[in-house]
DNA sequence: GCAAAAGTGTTATCACTACACCCATGA
DNA sequence: TCATGGGTGTAGTGATAACACTTTTGC
């Protein structure tokens, strides 16, 4: 560790957000549409500086309140992904970008932040080209959530604050592409202490038909014991 | 994004490795003492700055090699943690750093580094206190290393080219801090295909006393399924 | 009544735990 | 012959998967 501060080129630190949410049944992500070269006119991860006095975590929590427009951004899952420093990975300069995962609950339209053209939700599936290596830091963000909804209680991010176990189970389906067996799914959330709390008497109908549903709130239990393995590919990442 | 290379007080971005062996059957962490203040007499976990073409992995592979001194550090399980951003961690500057964790089967003694006035493996429980927050870095470490034993074949890298299942098995005690039961923990990892391959014919004595354990090698599975579970703690972190 | 969505029950299979027990070696 | 560590067998328990089935609503 030396004391030169200026001994070596400067390198930029910004943080990308890959916030995702689920619309219309379907896995979206917030992207913005970049107004200058390079890249300009691509679609890419919200983000940007970190400021001289904050950490990497303040300043995506920043951004993303920015981005998003919403007024209280402090309950929302927000989670550290990893760090991307391939040398030429921006081709103006030196820049290290500490990308995170946020998950919302509901999709309020984003509104078009001060340096981006345009901001919008879009499908997971269309979500291509992205600019930069942003494409990476998305599909590893898709990865994190889907492997985390296995072993912890997050999947209630996703959702509002009283939820049927229909929906719960709609998260699951649409963030890993796969139909789940309803009553197994059922008796697996209701079996894991504090993962949701019913909330006495209410229900809802959901599908304008059918029987209407209980509603719950999420627990107080982050992990999942035993997990809730997806059903099996052979073989599945580390 | 901005093209003022200069617009912000310049970030320094270094990596940190928390590098963890099985040494005397206590797991063990490679720790350097600082020569100069801050921190200075203090143990620190190894790492250095990132080089202006580098990327941060290129960077604590390049640490990993000059701090062992091994001469092939390629095959090594390297893994990037998390990047620690507070603005205050380094009195001196702004320094950002992406912290790695690596995994070393054997445990050459370490080279006193360029700037480091010692080097040693030291028992992870006597490791503190460290320098910097180097002690949630390594904190960090454990944890992730604990939990990918679980659902991965990552027990592999602790071990030589060639193991026996008790070495395998003693990893997981080590790491985790508790007793398996040894038939199970056999069957366990036997029926995983590609966790580990047997060795034709070979066997070594292990205790200077018993039966002779027969030899086996890392296999080509990468994920676990199902996990090998730690015995329940009942409020596991996510 | 019919379709749709919620919710319950049942059974076979699988995986895991906790043991008891046998085998090969050095002292 | 004993201590030590490797290796096999087995019975009880709990979790899972794959269904069939009932209930409550809108049309």
């Amino acid at each position: 560790m030396e004391y030169d501060k200026y001994a070596y080129e400067p390198f930029a630190v910004t943080v990308d957000l890959a916030v995702l949410t689920i619309r219309d049944g379907a896995l979206h992500v917030l992207l913005v549409e970049r107004g200058q070269d390079p890249f300009a006119g691509h679609w890419a991860l919200p983000g940007g500086f970190v400021e001289p006095r904050e950490s990497a975590e303040t300043a995506a929590r920043r951004e993303l309140a920015e981005e998003t427009g919403l007024a209280d951004v402090t309950g929302l899952h927000l989670e550290q992904l990893r760090t991307y420093s391939e040398p030429d990975r921006d081709p103006r300069m030196r820049v290290v970008s500490v990308a995170f995962t946020a998950l919302l609950p509901d999709a309020p339209e984003p509104r078009a932040g001060s340096d981006a053209a345009r901001a919008s939700w879009l499908p997971y599936d269309s979500a291509r080209p992205l600019a930069f290596d942003h494409e990476t830091i998305l599909a590893d963000a898709h990865e994190r959530v889907g492997a985390k909804l296995e072993y912890t209680c997050l999947a209630t991010a996703f959702c509002p604050p009283e939820f049927t176990l229909g929906e719960l189970q709609h998260v699951y389906e649409t963030v890993w592409g796969t139909a789940l067996d309803r009553p197994n799914f059922r008796r697996k959330v209701l079996a894991t202490p504090g993962f949701v709390e019913a909330v006495p008497g209410a229900a809802r109908l959901t599908g304008g038909r059918g029987k209407p549903a209980a509603l719950y709130r999420a627990g107080p239990a982050t992990a999942l014991h035993p997990p809730l393995l997806r059903p099996s590919r052979e073989g599945r990442p580390a």
